[in-house]
DNA sequence: GCAAAAATGGACCTGCAAGTCCAAACCTGC
DNA sequence: GCAGGTTTGGACTTGCAGGTCCATTTTTGC
């Protein structure tokens, strides 16, 4: 099923993925006409159901997963290698740097409850995101408790599951409120308690 | 400008209202046609336009304002009663009793990014909703203070924005993954990390 | 360089859902 | 009961965005 694609094809299918997610980061996703990528790629309407028969649909999933990709991209190479407490710090500040750069522009929000549930696809995509991330971060727990920088009997899947969760939930707040505090209390604290695991031990 | 309604155009507009928000949580913001209300409130379109002149846009966000309401409303009397630690855990069974059961329907979720971007007013009421809800933990908090069950060094706002951080990214990954392990995370950890705090002091 | 396949451009079609309009029914006070 | 309003029903208009189609140009493999 892989489609014939020459170079310049490939190059052409990337322009209108990273077009369209510039352009659904700009607008929002549901405000975006097939139109305004074109516009903003340079491309017609012949290119896009060529390289998407599925229309939009398709599209939408392919940009979706390039955001999603692009989230760890962001994060890296502190994320895979939460192995120390300044490394963590290091790790919190990207987060709060890269989120407050991109405001309220967030290109997987809609996709959420909204492209979720109209594309199968794009939940399970979130979901996968979801995943890799609550994993990168469990992994960075053990390496600590390794080390003995984090109590032992501290819940690793636990712990991630709710910094994960604090994060998420601050970017959402930032979304909407447009403050960053949520994010940055919600990190803090909870790294914060990780600390003071190894304190009491 | 408070048009005349009688007491049957209000119940009309009411239940236009109601209609529309079981439809939206049905089916999704953007996938609810006002056919749909229409079929479902046993009304016309004369009618809709009457109640709501500016159409689709300001029945959603008077959809939008009554479910928010709910939100705080579905909390109580646990929300503003967060005066004992059996107290705090009934709102937090509350808490997650009511997102386990409302599952992937969540109304607000899509008038977040997306209508929130299209709709100044959308924007306005969600983050008058995470202001009254992070209020009520906040004073929540400050009253367990002054009863010496959370230290008193701890930053009450700094805490319930870390809280309701928490739980916002755990109905968010309710939303996408299906579970609730990540709520109930953030608010156990949250929660016991308070109420550590004055074994400490 | 030549045939086959891929890439491109853009005119056209189509369906749908929001919004308009007006006429009929109905209350409501006097 | 009648004159003002409000409420209701539903036919009609309109604009637009997604999708179709095909003709043309470019690339590729040999």
């Amino acid at each position: 099923m892989t489609r014939a694609l020459t170079r310049k094809g490939e190059a052409t299918r990337a322009r209108i993925v990273a077009g369209a997610a510039a352009e659904i980061r700009e607008r929002g996703v549901d405000d975006v006409r097939l139109e305004d990528v074109m516009a903003h790629t340079g491309t017609s309407k012949g290119q896009l159901f060529h390289y998407f028969p599925d229309g939009k649909e398709e599209l939408l999933l392919a940009v979706a997963q390039h955001e999603a990709d692009q989230v760890l991209v962001d994060q890296e190479p502190m994320l895979s290698n939460l192995t120390s407490w300044p490394a963590w710090q290091a790790w919190r500040d990207r987060l709060v740097e890269r989120y407050l750069a991109q405001g309220v522009k967030c290109p997987l929000n809609g996709l959420l409850g909204q492209t979720g549930r109209r594309a199968p696809g794009a939940q399970a995509i979130v979901t996968g995101l979801m995943w890799r991330w609550q994993a990168a971060i469990t992994e960075g727990i053990r390496q600590m408790q390794s080390t003995g920088d984090i109590a032992p009997d501290v819940d690793a899947e636990r712990a991630s599951a709710a910094l994960l969760a604090g994060i998420q939930g601050g970017v959402l707040l930032l979304l909407s409120t447009g403050k960053i505090d949520h994010l940055e209390a919600a990190l803090d604290l909870t790294i914060e308690r990780l600390r003071a695991s190894a304190r009491t031990a």
